[in-house]
DNA sequence: TGCTATAATGTAACCGGTTGCAAAAATAAG
DNA sequence: CTTATTTTTGCAACCGGTTACATTATAGCA
């Protein structure tokens, strides 16, 4: 065991008998320094258990190496996608940081407060933003856009501005879970939709038609309902289904929480699911599987997700590229339908 | 709009025709300074949207006014409290050390290395780490008191070390349930317990045996069972509870996740919940209110405890005072029981 | 008015890295 | 064995704050 006043790498430089600069360049693995001599540097700053200054060398080199996971305030018991979902992201978000030599900062927002991302990006303190679903309105886009901030968005990205986004498969989503209702053989398909001017939605539903369509047969106005992913919403929207169609045989629904809001519905109601009308989700959270009726839905990668996530705002901050990436869906098949 | 060329408090300093040291002591409200320059000088910073440089405050202060969450990885769809409170944690940590000039840093630590601490706090990184259920192991715990890092455990604390905790009112927890069966008339009233061994554990059974003991009645072990606190073991136990107590009209289980496993297996056995026998959880999950039969629960205040969690590591990096905060526990009733 | 105590400000070193440029060492060419 | 090149290494400035200590301004008092 040696002594533990190896701090800095002046303290390497001594014992190396080399200078502080070539240490840096060493550590740094630079091909400025000899082979040799890197490999004897790194093999004291190994043996001494050398850890770098962060702070130090995020002030020399004017970067923090770091990111911001922007988030706002999450309440008691809230029962949403992004709660449920959210610790998964972030676990794809920091490994694929870390891989990059980056790493995760959360920020809490307040919606009301315009000079957030300035209060982190001009203090030195982040070097890029990360948005989720509940932070990536429009109005925020707006200013990190304006301000040049790099950021990255999950979701579809808005055609007014430019910048990098990681986006499920919504169309594909939309399309297999329709498929699938249709080999069922079920004739009355309703699609219940979170909000109704959302990109995500409308490519569910341009899935769902055309879906329908190779299948023969027309969308039907009846057979359509929106709510805002809420449980609230997901119930209100089944019993407006049911009160334009009572015939209906299936739905389609864009969230697994309103999911499970309609199967209550359709339960008190009297029917069975899935056998007098089936049911499918969207997200694939946790509770889907253990559902006291197991929830069939599409599934999103989101560990995958949040790897891309990272590693995209870090090439864009990196080399300024835009990427809008989106990431495959898949079907699976449980009790619900 | 003034020109944005002030970066630094040297740009500051010219402005106000002082010095750099007394623009960093006016900003940091050092009694030092005359309250006429003092505001003089924080107008101009504001004026001019001045934003500290933090890594080179860091640098200097030799703290980086940063607080690791430390996590394990979160797989796909992990169905445990941990993952559907975890967000709702982080939140209450965040606001508690934003009030306290601090931040978060989200770390996913390998438990295979042992490595990880002196990592992060050798580095200057960060300041303390915050332990959450899955990563306050023993291990982990004896490795950080070896090294003398600041930390703060979510959780009872083990009696082999003495560092800082918050955990909920166990006992109380227990007993709340526990008295709540029993003036619904149940008789024969289960434990269902997550890991025998486990503090927490023991805490709710002594809160359960209390509440029986002061109705004149006495535990009998053949109402016992253990889980781990997930669904697979929730099942389990149950099962294994009806072999040995047929006649039993009441659980009192450990965990939300293990309740709903549990009463799918009551209705299973033909059995009605809770005509036949009343559950009640723990935790408070979100999906506890929004289950198919709304769960009756044991809650703790999340956000709270994230805040203490967040105050008391603070406190004790500054001035070394190991606390062990205990929080409420409520009873919410729903249908379960 | 002169002297001292106190308040306010300034000077400069320091935190621990990175990096442009100069210098030294090693190698190649003539 | 020079001289010209190419590799390696070192020097020192710089990143943007904080703070111990020195200095100057102001006030208090005999």
């Amino acid at each position: 065991m040696k002594s533990k006043t190896v701090k800095t790498i002046e303290d390497i430089a001594r014992l190396a008998n080399v200078s502080k600069a070539t240490v840096s360049r060493a550590l740094n693995n630079s091909p400025l320094v000899k082979q040799e001599t890197k490999e004897r540097i790194q093999a004291i700053a190994r043996e001494y258990r050398f850890r770098i200054n962060v702070p130090a060398r995020n002030l020399s080199m004017r970067q923090s190496h770091t990111i911001a996971f922007v988030t706002h305030t999450y309440y008691k018991g809230q029962f949403t996608v992004e709660n449920q979902i959210g610790l998964e992201m972030m676990g794809g978000i920091t490994d694929g940081l870390y891989d990059l030599g980056y790493e995760l900062l959360v920020v809490q927002v307040d919606p009301s407060n315009a000079n957030w991302a300035s209060q982190y990006l001009n203090s030195g303190r982040v070097d890029g933003f990360i948005l989720m679903t509940s932070t990536r309105k429009q109005w925020h886009i707006k200013t990190l856009v304006e301000m040049g901030a790099p950021f990255i968005a999950w979701g579809v990205p808005s055609p007014k501005f430019n910048y990098c986004t990681v986006t499920g498969d919504n169309i594909t989503g939309g399309r297999l879970a329709t498929q699938h209702l249709i080999s069922l053989g079920r004739q009355r398909i309703a699609f219940l939709g979170g909000a109704q001017d959302e990109a995500e939605v409308q490519r569910r539903f341009a899935g769902y038609q055309m879906a329908l369509e190779s299948a023969g047969r027309k969308m039907e106005s009846e057979l359509l309902a929106y709510g805002d992913y809420s449980y609230a919403s997901g119930s209100l929207a089944m019993q407006q289904l049911f009160e334009q169609a009572p015939d209906l045989d299936a739905v389609f629904v864009n969230s697994d929480v309103m999911a499970i809001a309609a199967i209550n519905v359709i339960q008190n109601q009297g029917k069975n699911v899935p056998a007098d009308v089936a049911v499918i989700g969207y997200d694939d959270i946790a509770i889907a599987a253990y559902n006291n009726l197991p929830l069939t839905t599409i599934r999103q990668n989101i560990h995958l997700a949040g790897k891309l996530l990272a590693q995209n705002l870090v090439q864009y901050i990196k080399s300024g590229v835009v990427t809008n990436v989106t990431i495959p869906v898949e079907l699976v098949v449980r009790k619900s339908a």
